[in-house]
DNA sequence: CAGTGAGCGAGCTTCCGCTTGACTT
């Protein structure tokens, strides 16, 4: 046993140290924080100062024990938990937890680990900053106070289990209003012009397309255009050339990961956590929560050698990156491979796509700028008030484009200008060939992806790189949000050509507003977020989070007492609380959409016990009638005849061998019930028009499949051996029980399987049904 | 697992940020 004790906060980062420490040191892992504030309540004294109860969680009892003997028999104990403000709270928790003695304790910090970097820390310890310490339990019990007085307002006003806090609460904000906007627009459309030539002295099949920069509000303006152009003479009246450069974007941060991963690999964010998990646990990548966009001289220098190595010194170019995120504690180095010369890796392949991407993006990051060379030419007519552009970019140095090309969220910019333009001189004659004119309509906001909301909340400097993923999470949870993909819309649009000297005009039609992998707001999201933001404006302000981050600097800068800084904030914000609680009644969503032609009662839309819902008649009239909205239905915006429609609903088909065939839509989309078991339609049929026919065959392949699913059965207990998504299981009523490793499912008898279940309903309590 | 949409009342729900497993019907 080492006479040292380090303890750092990540396993992972534990074993790598360990290796450079040699002899005399033991590392070891605290796994992030060790202590809490009490899970049951408030766990903070508000008459006593705000004084925070902390408690030692539950799943770190184990590791604090283990923690506390080592601290005893060591000489010195190292902490070495991340320099930000959260690292600095775990050394003091570490210090007070463990009874540590202020002579055997030193604290050291590092930002890479590099064996260098572990030794210069070693060498120059310092104390626990308490400043910090402080900041960070300002941080925490505000984050307390706001969710756990907020939330109960909630369940009080709304609904229980809601949940409210200084992060998911703006999260939610931006996603609603974003839906609003979209809602709110309405696409206008103008006409683009553009013409296809031919120059005068080279083959036929040599062509250019150009296109006038303005926009016609309409179709007489574009028409008058064409016109224009029947009898024109076009010339080349300009070229331009210009060289411009671009540089490498930035190596990864937690969020610019997620946000390539999702825009290149199509991974989710909790995908590409996961596979930059593993990566990190099996020593491919460094720390991959983190805001920082440095690397260390080491990775520098190595990544110098790959490019030289590989393309050539002219491609090599050493960059130091500057953090510009708001709230950045920078206490690890930027994601980046932990060897630049490893190519290639063992893992799955999924892994192996995001290790690719980390790979590129840091190369990329320490190479030259690359050079382009864009070419501009002007197309006029002494007949024709305007000019056409064309408008080409030829890479003259490729540089980091040779490896790296940042994507974009909007995938349907205009900007590309990969059109080869042929050799041209100014004066030169253009036949014209074509002149089209296209109706286009303006775009509607974009809906937030996973991505483009952590790239947004990082803007505002909300949330940090370990909560991104788990907040939207937690609003998917809490049925606020929904990650969805919805259909495309066809709608018309005119195109004008004019060839040789006839104009013809068609009607053509486009598919717009397909939607894939966004978050769109449930029902329960909106109305909790008007509630919030008319009962609780300052904490959804979209600027409260970047307000109060300043005075946590202050407390870190010992320039403020902690407890006066939340004290300053507690004492309004508890009075607003009490307000809401007592004076406003209880929120809820409800529209009356108007009469239904058939009974000529009155149908509304509101928000039920068990989710939106559609009724007909008043709340008072015995015989009025529900039907549940349909996915991407809101209460906000469904229309009457919308409404109405969900009660074409359960619709009887017919019969098949004397049962009836229903037709409905529930839960988990349309389904058929038929005999007593519901049988999905699938996303191609529709519940109002399927026919009896298809019914039946669905009916049929459905108890065909059920046959195959049964390995055994005893009828008389009631116990089914099937074949379930995970394998063989047992199932007896509606439990199902697990079979035993080693044991072949068609051995088993009803003795075995009685067995099985009896030792699994005496063993441990069943899980918690989340 | 998809049918529900009364009402009473006890007991519970909930935050943000650090970190990994355990476990999956």
């Amino acid at each position: 046993m080492g006479e040292n004790l380090v303890i750092v906060e990540s396993p992972a980062k534990a074993k790598t140290i360990e290796k450079f420490l040699g002899s005399g040191f033991t590392v070891k892992s605290s796994f992030g924080h060790i202590r809490d504030l009490s899970k049951k309540n408030l766990g903070i004294d508000i008459e006593n100062g705000f004084e925070p109860e902390y408690l030692i969680s539950d799943d770190k009892k184990k590791v604090v024990s283990e923690l506390k003997a080592l601290a005893k028999k060591a000489q010195t104990v190292w902490l070495a938990s991340d320099e930000d403000r959260e690292g600095e709270a775990i050394a003091w928790h570490l210090f007070k937890t463990l009874d540590l003695k202020p002579e055997k304790t030193k604290r050291i910090v590092f930002h890479e680990i590099t064996k260098d970097a572990i030794l210069n820390a070693i060498e120059n310890p310092r104390g626990i900053d308490m400043n910090l310490v402080m900041a960070q339990q300002a941080r925490r019990v505000l984050d307390r106070l706001v969710g756990f007085e907020l939330s109960p307002v909630l369940w009080k006003k709304v609904k229980p289990k809601l949940s409210a806090g200084r992060v998911q609460s703006v999260a939610l904000r931006l996603i609603v209003e974003r839906e609003r906007e979209i809602q709110q627009f309405s696409a206008k459309s103008q006409f683009k012009v553009e013409g296809l030539f031919n120059p005068a002295d080279q083959a036929k099949t040599v062509k250019v397309t150009a296109e006038i920069p303005e926009r016609f509000d309409n179709e007489e303006a574009a028409l008058k255009v064409l016109k224009s152009c029947i009898d024109a003479q076009f010339q080349i009246s300009d070229i331009e050339e210009k060289e411009s450069r671009r540089t490498p974007p930035a190596p990864f941060t937690t969020s610019t990961l997620q946000q390539e991963a999702s825009r290149k690999l199509g991974f989710s964010l909790n995908q590409t956590m996961k596979s930059a998990q593993n990566l990190y646990e099996s020593g491919y990548i460094t720390y991959m929560r983190t805001d920082s966009v440095n690397l260390s001289k080491m990775a520098i220098a190595s990544a110098k050698q790959v490019i030289t190595d590989m393309y050539g010194k002219e491609y090599s170019k050493t960059r130091q990156y500057a953090t510009k995120s708001k709230g950045a504690q920078e206490a690890h180095e930027a994601i980046r491979p932990t060897y630049m010369s490893n190519l290639d890796i063992e893992a799955s392949p999924q892994d192996k796509r995001l290790y690719n991407l980390i790979w590129k993006r840091t190369l990329a990051s320490q190479m030259a700028d690359a050079t382009i060379q864009r070419t501009q030419i002007s197309i006029t007519s002494a007949s024709v008030a305007h000019k056409f552009e064309a408008t080409a970019d030829r890479v003259t140095f490729d540089g980091f484009l040779k490896v790296y090309m940042e994507s974009k969220d909007d995938d349907s910019s205009e900007e590309d200008h990969e059109m080869m333009l042929p050799a041209l001189t100014k004066g030169q004659q253009m036949n014209r060939l074509a002149i089209k004119a296209t109706e286009k309509y303006t775009q509607k906001p974009p809906r937030y992806t996973e991505a483009s909301l952590v790239k947004k909340l990082e803007e505002l400097g909300i949330g940090r790189p370990s909560t991104y993923a788990p907040t939207i999470s937690t609003l998917s949870q809490r049925g606020y949000i929904v990650k969805d993909n919805r259909p495309g819309q066809e709608r018309s649009y005119k195109e004008l050509l004019l060839e040789k000297s006839e104009i013809v005009s068609a009607v053509k039609t486009e598919v717009w507003g397909v939607e894939k992998s966004k978050l769109f707001p449930e029902d329960i999201g909106i109305l909790v977020n008007d509630f919030l933001v008319e009962n609780f404006q300052k904490i959804v302000d979209y600027n409260f989070t970047a307000g109060i981050e300043e005075n946590f600097d202050l407390v870190a800068e010992g320039k403020l007492v902690w407890n006066r800084l939340i004290s300053d904030f507690y004492t309004p914000f508890h009075t607003r609380v009490d307000e809401t609680l007592t004076i406003s009644r209880p929120a809820s969503a409800e529209r009356v959409l108007g009469t239904d032609p058939k009974s000529g009662k009155k149908v509304l839309v509101r928000l039920g016990r068990f989710g939106p819902l559609a009724q007909i008649g008043d709340t008072d009239d015995p015989e009025k009638r529900f039907m549940s909205l349909s996915k991407g239905q809101l209460i906000e915006t469904i229309t009457l005849e919308e409404a109405l429609k969900l009660f074409d609903l359960p619709r009887v088909v017919g019969d098949h061998n004397g049962q009836e065939i229903v037709c409905a839509i529930g839960r988990f989309g349309p389904y058929i019930r038929y005999n007593g078991s519901f049988i999905s339609l699938g996303k191609d049929n529709d519940p109002r028009t399927v026919t009896l026919e298809k019914c039946i065959s669905l009916i049929e392949e459905h108890s065909t499949k059920e046959a195959q699913k049964s390995i055994k059965s005893f009828a008389e207990e009631g116990i089914d051996i099937l074949n379930g998504r995970f394998g063989a299981y047992i199932k007896k009523g509606k439990n199902n029980y697990k079979i035993p490793k080693g044991v072949a499912p068609e051995s088993i008898d009803l003795e075995m399987a009685r067995e099985i279940i009896a030792k699994a309903d005496n063993g441990s309590k069943p899980r918690k049904k989340r």
